[in-house]
DNA sequence: GAGTGGAGTCGAAGCGCTTCGACCGCCGCT
DNA sequence: AGCGGCGGTCGAAGCGCTTCGACTCCACTC
């Protein structure tokens, strides 16, 4: 391996100088910058992790934390997932993946070891455990998604009240009056994870106001779960004309148990998805949807940590706002 | 931060004894060793990464290079890279994320730079641009796929030439003879991805000694893709009773369109599905399928990796044996 | 009773980098 | 002419850990 004294040796100045040029936090003269960076391609230098770190107690690895079961909304982690490695990049860092497994040890671990210098925590429960060691570990932190007590955190994450509120306004404004919601599996909702709970949240108020009545059920994802759970549904409420889906992997197979029920979308029944563009849009019916922007998240995140690191910080709350695109699973409730 | 020398001095020793009780690579008297371990616990230590990672030239971190395109099994990939950072955490390593995007690039910095011991790679094509940089690299890695050329390099995946043989050999058995396979998209042949062309051989040379007729169509994922390929099939192969699906986003469409059609699966057609277990029985049909162990496929990854990283080095391609599940959607060829 | 060797501990020398203070010219100012 | 100040460079002191050699005891052996 090639160090930065053989660097400096090599062009003929000291160690601390080719620092400077890599760092660019003292002036170089044009001319000498040129001899460093030329030595530097000519060995083939790249500074030493390890030896970086130690020095400027800086890693420049950012630690993210995704959810452990592979089960829920993984195209959307993926996304994220690949997002924020991408974005680090172009800010200079890398990212080193942890899986819930740890838990909050792995926080502990962490930040004991300046492995990294800031987390990003996926898969946010409303009272996590991981938030206590995060706050008095004084690492920066940034949240995708929303605990119950935001302070001190930066947060950012899908509006989804307002979510389940467009989705409610949406079908209402098109005369449906009873709207079953398919939601996430009940493990989902029974480690409280913000975004189930609050679009439900955003539902019931905005159906409250237009005067829609909403019957809600958790459901698995796969063919059978969502069998059953639509058998119960009509059963309950047989003039159900709209279906608000939050978990992706319900999608598909609703569409095609009301198919071969001879309910005809959007003719008989509407369906509004919450889900990536990318499953809207390959679904059987093109799906009128609000998108999850995964792509997005996963960037402001990355985003709100470099700002925090360069002293830049703004402890803040960031929600995209939901935007629902009309397609071909929604239309007029039938008289 | 707690440093080394404040545990030692806590514990009236000095730092060298501390990091042998760490380490274990000296012996120490049971009672030294308690009195250290007290005093991390007490004062909360936890090695400071960097500056081991400079002293001993090992960082304990194996990085992982995910295709950045999201498009393509993604659940795969996900639960290949989860169960690679859980199996590393358990021999004490963590995992780095990469997207492909950085390309070749990656491969120089991480090795450059020492951040990472070892990489392991996925997506791997037949003449990867990695691979040439990664043998002079000298680092140790593993590949998840099967290159054209492996010599100097430890591989990992599923035999996907027997997959496919196993397959026909099953549709064989139940009297097929015109069968179609609906492959990855077009773009994952002309990156001359690994395990699509070694399935499509494998199927080829079974079909041919099975006196078995064989259409192989690459298919995009989602609904209409799906509706393109299969009109195209039935017109050039009306015949055809029999499918082989690799792409797992086209699994759904497909039974979700031969039932449209009036052909029952598997009075009519039979279905056969390389994919992950889950998807196989969440489908709207119980799917005869050929299971993709990705857990097992990132385990094993990271065995291989901890084992040279040890100096147990083993060079050689390990393929998984397939295991084809006969499920509901297979059965005798009509007459 | 001197010699041998192993178990247990310590000191010191780095690992490769960053960064602080110091130094040296040289320009421009009064 | 003299001096402050600044651009540009260097030396040296760490950062917190691992590891090698050396040292001390003490239990054995012959």
């Amino acid at each position: 391996m090639v160090t930065l004294a053989e660097v400096a040796q090599h062009a003929g100045v000291s160690a601390s100088t080719v620092s400077y040029v890599l760092s660019g936090k003292r002036s170089i003269s044009a001319s000498t910058r040129e001899r460093v960076e030329d030595s530097i391609q000519q060995l083939g230098y790249h500074p030493n992790a390890g030896a970086r770190a130690l020095a400027s107690s800086r890693s420049n690895i950012i630690a993210l934390m995704v959810p452990l079961r592979t089960d829920m909304y993984v195209p959307v982690m993926m996304e994220i997932a690949i997002a924020v490695a991408t974005s680090a990049r172009t800010h200079g860092h890398d990212v080193l993946l942890l899986t819930g497994e740890e838990g909050p040890a792995a926080v502990r671990r962490i930040a004991g070891s300046s492995l990294a210098d800031a987390m990003i925590l996926m898969d946010v429960e409303l009272h996590d455990e991981r938030l206590p060691l995060l706050r008095d570990s004084g690492r920066t932190a940034v949240l995708i998604g929303l605990p119950a007590d935001t302070s001190g955190l930066t947060c950012v994450d899908l509006d989804f009240e307002a979510t389940g509120a467009l989705c409610v306004d949406h079908l209402a404004g098109l005369g449906h009056r009873e709207v079953a919601v398919i939601g996430e599996a009940a493990a989902v909702y029974e480690r409280h994870t913000g975004f189930a709970e609050r679009t439900v949240d955003g539902i019931r108020a905005k159906a409250q106001e237009t005067g829609m009545r909403i019957l809600h059920r958790p459901c698995e994802g796969g063919y059978a779960a969502m069998a059953g759970t639509l058998g119960r549904i009509f059963d309950e409420r047989p003039g159900t004309t709209g279906f608000i889906v939050q978990n992706e992997a319900a999608v598909e197979p609703l569409l095609n148990l009301l198919q071969q029920q001879g309910r005809a979308v959007p003719e008989d029944v509407s369906v509004v998805a919450i889900c990536p563009e990318q499953v809207a849009t390959q679904a059987s019916v093109r799906l009128t949807s609000v998108a999850i922007p995964a792509q997005e998240m996963g960037r402001r995140a990355v985003e709100q940590v470099v700002a925090e690191l360069a002293g830049r910080g703004t402890d803040e709350v960031e929600l995209l706002e939901p935007v629902l695109t009309v397609r071909a699973s929604s239309g007029p409730a039938p008289v």
